[in-house]
DNA sequence: GTGAAAGCGCTAACAA
DNA sequence: TTGTTAGCGCTTTCAC
């Protein structure tokens, strides 16, 4: 069932079936209704491959995602899919562990699938002009910006909440709440990721509120694993740490560290209060609900792909959009005791 | 940079460049050798859209995922995509809401993207001859297997556990803790989905112990979603509904359970039991830890393209894997103290 | 408005 | 062992 077969069945050339199907307006009105009925009739189905060859194109766009373990990702990545295809777009991904080189997937993904462009999903900031380069199609950074690297801001595209400012606001609820010996659970503190960011407005939350710094508060976990999160926060407890809140970069560490306080004996707000950033689902059913930023998750996917077909299809330029937050009031927070 | 290149680059014709580069006996180590040089030099990327169309094939297996929301999946996502991989396979996804209809999307996406196979993620058991008729190419079930349809055995390959059985199992865990009064947390009874399969099981274990079934104790939920699952558990227990245990067919569901129960200011494991099937990470850090039968995620997903890429490759017929959970012993399951 | 024909990059007979 | 050549199914000039 080819388009040869559709013309034949119309008895008209390829070239007239092609064109009514493409919707070219070189065509009757009679004629295309004919093609359309008869592709229709025969259930024809283009033919991708020849399609994409012919055009030297694919209409394809990459997503690479960086600790695709998270769950924070999963609605981000759907609300992709569904936009992707709403435009005429195909999706395909791929996962990298939280250490993998982003840059490098991208571009061979785009090398080898010819890809029209690439999205980025939780990657790391420090981006050359060089990588970009490498990549050789447009691309847009989701759920975070390029801040170190020497990337010109027209070059690519963003969607991302403005970390470091999310995460003072969060610290500083704490800090309203009366804490002043306040952890902070992240998995690096220079890493170039997200995680670097929000610490950045912790240690900057800290600062402008006149309280030292004391590194020791700085829980640090391999990776984004919760396993690793409950053992330093227990770890921690039991090693008698002086503090009385948690500010975790990331829901899932947080729901690993409530998890560790309980197992403590501890109780949460009573002994230690956690706030963190991200709003999954799975964070509203824990008890007491965890207190926490949620970012707009079905809005990033959205987004992401919105400006990157933009760009694709000369609609526009390259964007930054900066999402807010909304905070949920969980019961995480209470204030400080000790 | 096309074939054409790297053979003129060669001095060679573009059949010894092919023929060089996809492994082909009938090439001189010599040939072979200067050619992947070249080749790598150039940084020649082979054009898929024009060898699929060549080969009016695509190597791409699709996944179609019913109720992709559902953290379960992620994992098993994660091991086929690593799996297909491995064995030289793309994979296309796509993600269909737990109404959706699988099969209709399996054979619109196999014939569009010209897919060599398909794996159906948590889909119904009810599929006629014509539904595996209709997707065109081998397929197989994965997280569960045609109980209703009269599809014969050989048509397909699945991997899943034994539904019933190990819901009878988790029920029965409830019953040696002397629980009577158990109720059952589902999405339907009656949908041909691993709801009904693991109800079923819940019923068999309450009759072979001598407690009739009491319907008001069969708590529905809308589709899988846990905020419906909180409602419904919470209403159940302000309405004063008599019971002291609950069997939920998935952790997500049981998660949502015990919020309910703690929200209504009843305790886990004193006042009310849980317990549940599936394992996913998540349910590790629910205080207490969720008693649960694991099932093996990854093993899944790797199973199930293993099981398709060996059809696709004549390596072997349609297989069925029956996979056995592994309970993890939580804490939200107690003595019955009504 | 429609058709003929070239060609996208690659594979696979068939020759040599 | 290597080269020649004919497509795979589609889009797109260029004539008509």
């Amino acid at each position: 069932m080819t388009i040869k077969d559709v013309a034949a069945y119309c008895g008209v050339s390829v070239s007239t079936v092609s064109r009514a199907l493409n919707g070219h307006p070189d065509v009757s009105e009679d004629m295309r209704n004919k093609v359309l009925d008869a592709a229709r009739a025969l259930r024809y189905v283009p033919n991708r491959s020849a399609r994409d060859l012919a055009m030297n194109q694919s209409d394809t766009i990459g997503v690479i995602v960086r600790g695709g373990t998270n769950p924070f990702y999963t609605p981000i990545e759907h609300a992709m899919e569904h936009t992707a295809e709403l435009r005429g777009y195909g999706i395909v991904s791929r996962q990298l562990s939280s250490a993998g080189d982003e840059i490098a997937e991208a571009a061979e993904l785009a090398r080898t699938k010819r890809l029209k462009g690439v999205v980025l999903l939780g990657g790391r900031f420090d981006y050359s002009t060089d990588d970009a380069q490498s990549i050789g199609v447009p691309f847009v950074c989701c759920s975070y910006t390029n801040h170190f690297g020497d990337l010109p801001k027209d070059t690519y595209s963003s969607v991302s909440i403005n970390d470091k400012a999310e995460a003072y606001k969060a610290v500083h609820a704490l800090i309203d709440a009366g804490h002043t010996r306040i952890a902070c659970l992240l998995s690096a503190t220079d890493d170039q990721s997200i995680s670097q960011l929000r610490y950045d407005g912790y240690c900057q939350a800290l600062e402008d509120a006149g309280i030292p710094l004391d590194l020791s508060l700085v829980l640090k976990t391999n990776g984004f694993l919760m396993s690793s999160a409950y053992e330093s926060v227990k770890e921690a407890i039991e090693e008698g740490l002086d503090f009385t809140a948690i500010f975790s970069i990331a829901d899932t560490l947080a729901i690993a560290a409530m998890k560790a306080i309980f197992d403590t004996g501890a109780t949460v707000p009573d002994d230690y209060s956690v706030i963190a950033i991200d709003g999954i689902e799975m964070s509203q059913y824990t008890v007491p609900t965890l207190t926490t930023l949620c970012q707009p998750q079905e809005t990033m996917g959205q987004e992401a792909v919105r400006l990157l077909v933009d760009v694709l299809e000369g609609k526009s330029q390259n964007e930054h959009v900066r999402l807010k937050t909304t905070q949920r009031s969980g019961g995480t927070v209470g204030p400080a005791r000790r």
